[in-house]
DNA sequence: GGTCACAATACAAACGTTTGCACACTGTCC
DNA sequence: GGACAGTGTGCAAACGTTTGTATTGTGACC
């Protein structure tokens, strides 16, 4: 009764139905020209009759390439990625390569899990966006298919856009507007030396002979009680930082509105920054000033590395738009220099 | 140079370095007992040396079974979904099952195609939430594995909780705080009689013995833009709606950004409510109300709901935590009567 | 009418696993 | 010491496809 039971529709099945050998009916449906028109139209329609679905396991098993590449997403949740997969995809389907898309919770072990899988799949390449393994890891693989990072520079693939300009430009903007304490709210475990907002956080405290103060450091874990306990923090600080900028959009809205239910109003008596520019950023009150990374393009260059590499060639490092302060109503004047 | 040009290490070559059968290398991985159980330490730790990993196309050619779950999401961007797919890849982790996931835009071509993707991996099983495709297409299918619907009642097998009772509640919820006038955003291209929120809208309109008018129907694409161009119909309507009932959270943010920059104030102009109570939804200004849907369990009951079907047991409905009003700041009291 | 070229089709091996069955080896019992 | 379990291992077939090579069939040419 239930229809699943019933047995697949393979090649032979087609070529009894058909009258001829299964290896002119794999030609036949691959369109080759060593095919008579008539035959080829006569098991066309026949596949379609029956419903043949090809077996990608056997398929890639001789052919050795499975025409899939593998995506491995650190946070689903995190709309930021979802333009990086958009670019991925679109590029994808232009090179008639699938993408299968494995989501890790932004957890190194289900990373691991991911890419084994996707390796067990056969995949023709990989794309790991801000992978949380060590690099030690992903070398040492010394795996059969090529892999590209995104945002990486110490990968042997990668496809980047410049990690530290957007942030210098965030604290210079706020400098502008006058703020001296600044607070910085890190992500949820940064890998050792790889911090480039931190970076460029200090380097502007830097630049304006600003000291660089522990107390201002807060640590951002991805949940929205993490951004509570942050505004608390925050606000029994003496003196406040008049402005903080927040590891992403996420942290930044999520602080916004910790903030205002503790009476606070952003930007009056505190200025907010964020980074990436989801969609969200736009549409929340106050809009959040932060900054857009070409995600979409750099999902796009992903591709064409891995495709690159897959054919032996060395990958163009292409030349990306750079990422770009927006600044909206998040961030103002600090309060004492109205 | 490159290391991705390597031979793949098989069964093959670990049985060579063992001097064994590659049967007794299967058998050894698969911690069989009729292996010693020093060879199999030994083929173990040859494995691990040579950095052995299995090939899933051949495996699942020989088992007719892939161990994979195939996932198809309607949009990665909406993050309603990622509660879901949570749910679904924290399920059936516990059943050692792996899901692979694809993104079909929302477009009925891609589903089609994300479908046949994984009809060809030959996964153990099909998970399809809010199918955009119609009914029909999956009947026909006739797929030799099982597919579970999400919110569908009307598949063989689906996984769905009560699509209306959470809109009557919104809709209810504005007719008690006494609007009159209530305005309706409907989502991107509904399937003609699958329309639950806007048969709730109707239904509350004549328990109130409203009129049903269709200049207050929107119709909103998934775009900001199109939000935008709602905003403005809405704020040219005389007399204006004093309430709208929105698709979901994000058209209803979308809707109250794009009502703010036209000067007006929400909930003091204008209620809105939207539908799906995404994470933001608590945290944007002011905070919406909408309607929670237990998508983590329902992701949870698909997978194990596919899973009975595949042993050819029928599933067994579930019972859900009812979709749940949730009251917050973005509805209020008519203008008129304050 | 025999040879040739060429198109269309068939044959068979291969891809990497799993698994039923046969086989070899060990030690035990009569 | 020979039959007998029982355990561990090897052999070979199978899964569904692709593809290099062999085979057949067709017609043209001398």
């Amino acid at each position: 009764m239930s229809s699943f039971v019933r047995k697949r529709v393979t090649i032979k099945d087609i070529a009894q139905a058909a009258d001829v050998a299964p290896s002119t009916v794999t030609r036949a449906l691959q369109g080759s020209v060593r095919v008579r028109p008539a035959t080829r139209e006569r098991i066309g329609a026949i596949a379609q009759e029956l419903g043949y679905v090809p077996n990608r396991a056997a398929r890639t098993l001789v052919k050795r390439s499975s025409g899939l590449i593998g995506l491995v997403i650190p946070d689903m949740t995190n709309p930021f990625f979802a333009a990086l997969a958009r670019g991925i995809e679109t590029e994808a389907a232009k090179h008639d390569m699938r993408i299968v898309i494995n989501d890790t919770l932004a957890q190194e072990s289900a990373e691991r899990a991911a890419v084994r899988l996707f390796l067990e799949l056969d995949v023709d390449g990989l794309l790991v966006p801000m992978a949380r393994c060590p690099q030690d890891y992903y070398d040492k693989l010394a795996s059969p298919v090529p892999i590209v990072h995104v945002n990486r520079p110490d990968a042997r693939y990668h496809v980047s856009c410049d990690r530290v300009g957007g942030s210098l430009d965030i604290m210079r903007h706020l400098i502008e507007l006058g703020h001296r304490q600044i607070g910085f709210v890190r992500g949820p475990t940064p890998p050792p030396g790889r911090e480039p907002k931190m970076q460029a956080y200090r380097q502007v405290l830097m630049e304006n002979g600003l000291d660089y103060n522990p107390d201002l450091i807060f640590a951002f874990d991805g949940t929205i009680k993490s951004a509570d306990r942050i505004a608390d923090r925050l606000v029994h600080l003496s003196p406040m930082p008049s402005a903080v900028f927040a590891w992403n959009d996420i942290s930044a809205i999520a602080l916004i509105h910790a903030l205002h239910t503790r009476g606070l109003s952003v930007p009056k008596d505190l200025s907010i920054a964020g980074h990436d520019d989801i969609e969200l950023s736009r549409l929340v009150n106050p809009a959040l000033t932060t900054v857009a990374w070409p995600m979409y393009e750099l999902g796009q260059h992903a591709v064409r590395s891995l495709l690159r590499v897959t054919q032996g060639l060395e990958p163009q490092q292409p030349d990306l738009p750079k990422p770009k302060l927006v600044v909206r109503a998040s961030t103002g004047s600090p309060k004492a220099a109205r």
